[in-house]
RNA sequence: GGGGCUGUAGCUCAGCCGGAUAGAGCGACGGUUUCCUAAACCGUAGGUCGUGGGUUCGAGUCCCGCCAGCCCCGCCA
């Protein structure tokens, strides 16, 4: 209904300036002008909308706020086009306008989204392109449970953006370049020196236990570390032997992703920081060039403002080691340059969006600064950090195995996908049904799947996550199951008589008529889609969508509960199977852009 | 010491630009099945929105102080 809201509040704007022309003219000079406040309506009682402007004119108008909004009502009954939109406002409380939409106007929006595969969302185009950074594993380390977040929520918000008509450039930023890899070569070349020369010669497996042994040995071997450094340096400078050692690791890394990002179905396109490795001298040119570079006890560095250390001296960010290495903040320093610059060496994008976890925060609040004072990042673009918080075990600290290890994403999804088995197989053994293997796997593999990343999608992502197996694999409240089950109700539905396609664009039948409430909460349940993708595409807020797709679940269940579909008589019939069609659309394309897909039985 | 995030029902969490009597789910208790999959639906109980001030016609929401928890703070990413 994002066309009807704008609408009305260009309606309820004129009213006002109608109503009040010389308080108008004063707020435009005072560069504030009227605002009418419309908003959804905050209880089904209230109607579809509510407009609040009138209350903040109470004071400078010298007048009872009920006052007002009767003279905007007045002013809004003048005008056609309001009437014709909406049942007569309705004033309430201390001044609020409750607006109601004519029946007629919401039956004919549901009409209309019956013939749009968008359903109501507005397609952009021409934009440039924007650019979601998640997931960024490290090379030579499995996934594991901290890149779950990045990799769900960065897909489901790509998912939006590239569905809003966005070029999106998914870029997996992985770990492949800096001082872990001078360690892990440092310590391969010394114990098991084929790994370096020869593809696939030590399994992934080893290769971490490798690299935790090197990270030990860095810790406290100051001889080691040493060794370690001038390595990155040989690697980044380009010595062939380092560069031959560090594309093994590489590829076999890369083979081990793909395996899961093909059970998550999620594709991103691979540009490690070693892609920034030719642009990291530009970097420090373009510092020094515009004065920001100051080198402090070897190192290079600038000092960020408004932002200082312990003893109140400003903080730096380091761009270049005293040995003369590069360093993490240099390789994202070179990234924001090379994602803002112009091709053909640039992406030339408008919005960077990172997806990482809310730990970053101060190093992204100073890569940025530093961005932005160097002069990258151009007027009209934007970059924004999203964070979000630590996934924890049950017990509310970070979640780990029994073991005490970190959980690998592997272990986590296929424990997932066991319980889901285990849960379809126990329901089909107590209804006494009979499915083939073929079903029951799919079905779990779905199921499971599915709840891991709904999971952490319908939560607010910058709180910390508590992970539960049971929580999210639970078959009622707002989790996965309990919206792929709402769909499964509709394809049942479907298989038993009902033409989803009635009394849709092409069918020749009679408008659409409601009168139960229950089909009315579900017509205004199914108008809000269009905007609540406008809100996740500017807040970057995947849970708003969940909220909704579950809002809209529980009230298709209580309609499907309580309405009869297939026994009701012509023309409720058809007009409540469009709004079974309509919620399947809604609840597929919403999950579609969370990155799930549905079951027609399960 | 400085900075960031968080604090809402027994538990897990929503809460949009400040708006009407603060909402879900789970758990607890009580109901609903000759009917499209009951993996559902209906109802009851449950709140000093950490705390003290301030701004406002109006504050869970904005500002300041305090308390508690988590995270970050020079050459790891």
């Amino acid at each position: 209904m994002l066309r009807i809201a704008q609408a009305l509040n260009g309606q309820l704007l004129a009213a006002m300036e109608r109503a009040f022309p010389e308080a108008a003219q004063r707020a435009r000079e005072a560069g504030q002008p009227l605002d009418p406040q419309l908003a959804p309506a905050s209880k089904p009682e209230f109607g579809d909308f509510q407009a609040n402007g009138a209350l903040p004119l109470a004071k400078p108008l010298g007048q009872p706020p009920r006052q007002i909004a009767q003279a905007i009502v007045v002013q809004l009954a003048a005008d056609p086009a309001f009437t014709e939109l909406c049942l007569e406002p309705v004033i309430a409380g201390p001044g609020f306008i409750n607006l109601t939409l004519r029946p007629e106007r919401l039956a004919a929006e549901v009409q209309a989204r019956l013939g749009d595969s968008r359903l109501g969302v507005p397609h952009t185009d021409g934009t440039p392109p924007v650019i979601v950074d998640f997931s960024s594993p490290n090379i030579a380390k499995e996934m594991h449970v901290g890149h779950l977040r990045s990799t769900i929520i960065g897909d489901a918000l790509a998912r939006v953006l590239e569905f809003r008509g966005h070029p999106v450039l998914r870029l997996n930023h992985v770990g492949d370049w800096g001082t872990q890899f001078g360690m892990l070569i440092t310590h391969l070349k010394q114990v098991a020196p084929e790994a370096l020369t020869t593809a696939d010669a030590v399994d992934l497996g080893d290769l971490v236990a490798f690299y935790r042994q090197a990270k030990a040995r860095f810790d406290d071997d100051e001889a080691f570390q040493t060794t370690s450094r001038e390595e990155v340096v040989k690697l980044q400078g380009g010595d062939p032997v380092s560069l031959k050692a560090w594309g093994l690791l590489c590829d076999q890394s890369r083979r081990e992703f793909q395996k899961i990002y093909d059970r998550l179905d999620i594709s991103l396109c691979e540009r490690g920081e070693s892609f920034y490795n030719p642009y990291l001298e530009a970097v420090i040119a373009d510092l020094e060039a515009s004065g920001l570079l100051v080198t402090d006890d070897g190192a290079r560095c600038v000092f960020l403002e408004g932002m200082s250390g312990k003893d109140g001296t400003p903080l730096p960010v380091i761009v270049q080691k005293s040995d003369g290495g590069f360093n993490y903040a240099t390789t994202d320093l070179a990234a924001i340059r090379y994602r803002f610059g112009a091709a053909p060496d640039g992406d030339g994008a408008c919005r960077v969006i990172y997806v990482t976890d809310a730990g970053q925060a101060n190093h992204f609040a100073g890569v940025f600064q530093v961005a932005r004072r160097a002069g990258w990042i151009p007027s009209h673009g934007s970059v924004e950090h999203v964070p979000f918080g630590l996934v924890q075990g049950e017990d509310g600290k970070k979640l780990k195995t029994r073991a005490g290890d970190t959980v690998r994403l592997r272990d986590l999804l296929d424990e997932a996908v066991e319980r889901a088995d285990a849960d379809l197989r126990r329901r089909l053994a107590e209804e006494e049904r009979t499915e083939d293997e073929a079903f029951i796997q799919h079905a779990a593999t779905t199921v499971g799947v599915a709840a891991v990343k709904y999971a952490d999608l319908s939560q607010n992502r910058i709180t910390n996550y508590q992970f539960s197996f049971d929580r999210m694999l639970a078959l009622q409240g707002n989790t996965a199951p309990y919206l792929l089950y709402a769909v499964v109700r509709i394809a049942g539905i479907a298989r038993k008589g009902g033409d989803l396609e009635a009394g849709g664009p092409g069918a020749a039948t009679a408008p659409l008529t409601f009168t139960e409430p229950q089909e009315w909460a579900l017509v205004r349940e199914l108008l809000k889609f269009d905007a609540v993708i406008a809100e996740v595409e500017e807040e970057l807020l995947p849970n708003r969508l969940c909220t909704y797709l579950f809002e809209l679940s529980q009230v298709f269940n209580r309609f499907y509960d309580q309405v009869p579909v297939l026994k009701a008589d012509e023309p409720a019939r058809c007009s409540r199977l469009a709004l079974c069609r309509l919620t399947t659309d809604t609840l597929k394309l919403g999950l579609g852009l969370l990155g799930i897909p549905t079951l027609e039985r399960m």
